[in-house]
DNA sequence: CGGGGCATGAGACGCACGAAGGAACAGGCG
DNA sequence: CGCCTGTTCCTTCGTGCGTCTCATGCCCCG
């Protein structure tokens, strides 16, 4: 029975909500297609007209979370004027409380941890992350860059050097909270950490 | 058909030799019991007799792997009288370039990264992963503790934010590694990371 | 010489994925 | 406006693979 243009979109999307909660809920492996089949309103067959497998239901999902994310990290070089390490503060800060927002996010972003890196393995999956982590990377070299020139970065630091320091440990902060969210206030502690860590970093010495 | 004891533990050996191989250059999920069976000269059902299931195979390869390093972790506190932060460092090192040796490891070790915290399920490998992270912990402590006590602590850093930070660091730092290893030379550029982030950290300011 | 450690093989069950078919929408033609 | 045809959307059933179970039996060990 083909639906509407409206009623498609519709199901696609009832498709995509049905799967993120029960991601969130159960896991990615754990979660049967006919489960989201039947949360959504809709028959297993039909999930493979819009997603050409299950992995690929997780990759909207994913692409979906991380967009706004990216946009922050994107738009970073745009005002590093007067304060960069500032601003780079600011957005890891922002990210870490918009990631504690809402619990289902945290679940997501475990799962996406879990997707990376499997080897041989899922090439996609892992392309995706890497072409972000590369972005992620090449945005903190032009900051630390910058900062460096204009005599704002502390001298034993190079900015690539500088630049992997806080990528890891970032990156680091988020896998330990992820891993127990309710004992590790990342906005707080974290924040608190990453400050102390640009602040070392940001020394004219 | 009963073997001898000797026997039965050469089996138990092979089924997991077998494991640790396939795991590492196909991933976890892409290798079958089948694979496994095939490789250790047994059928599908022997394995069932010393592993419930198939991430108990996998427990067993991750416990064997982590052994040697928890024991280094568990060995920090011993010897802290004249420079516990230089004792953390070498220790670092020591992991790195011990993980980096050996290809196989990193594959492994990426497989322990995937499992870990997939939201609900798989609670007994979080439980694994979680103890495993509060030893560090409180290893890690301890050691700034000392230095705290003894003047050697940067006085902005608390021994707890310290702790936690630092682990965080090395923890970003192993995750990226294991995602491109290629691109990243982890016992000379971590290690130079978390030499200049202890030499802050170690700072009597 | 028995009991239980060690292993086989078949098969039950669930799951991802494929493929064929059918219902009705969109929009061009008369 | 009404028809009609290709396309879109979705159902239904089938297939193959993978994990895990179970009944059965061998033969070491005490």
């Amino acid at each position: 029975m083909r639906r509407t243009k409206e009623q498609a979109a519709r199901t696609r999307a009832d498709i995509l909500a049905a799967a993120y909660s029960l991601f969130a809920e159960k896991g990615f492996e754990q979660t049967s297609l006919e489960a989201i089949a039947e949360a959504a309103g809709v028959t297993r067959g039909a999930i493979y007209w819009y997603f050409a497998n299950k992995a690929a239901i997780l990759d909207a999902i994913l692409e979906m979370e991380c967009a706004p994310i990216d946009d922050l990290v994107t738009g970073l070089t745009g005002n590093l004027v007067d304060d960069p390490v500032g601003a780079l503060s600011s957005l890891t800060r922002e990210m870490f409380t918009r990631v504690q927002q809402d619990d289902r996010k945290r679940c997501i972003y475990s799962i996406m941890r879990q997707m990376t890196c499997a080897a041989q393995d899922a090439p996609r999956q892992t392309a995706l992350q890497v072409n972000r982590t590369r972005l992620v990377h090449k945005q903190l070299e032009k900051v630390f860059a910058y900062a460096h020139r204009h005599g704002r970065l502390n001298p034993i630091w190079s900015p690539e050097t500088a630049a992997m320091a806080y990528h890891a440990l970032v990156t680091g902060l988020l896998e330990e909270w992820s891993r127990e969210a309710e004992a590790f206030d990342i906005g707080a502690r974290g924040g608190e950490i990453v400050e102390l860590f640009l602040d070392h970093l940001a020394a004219v010495s």
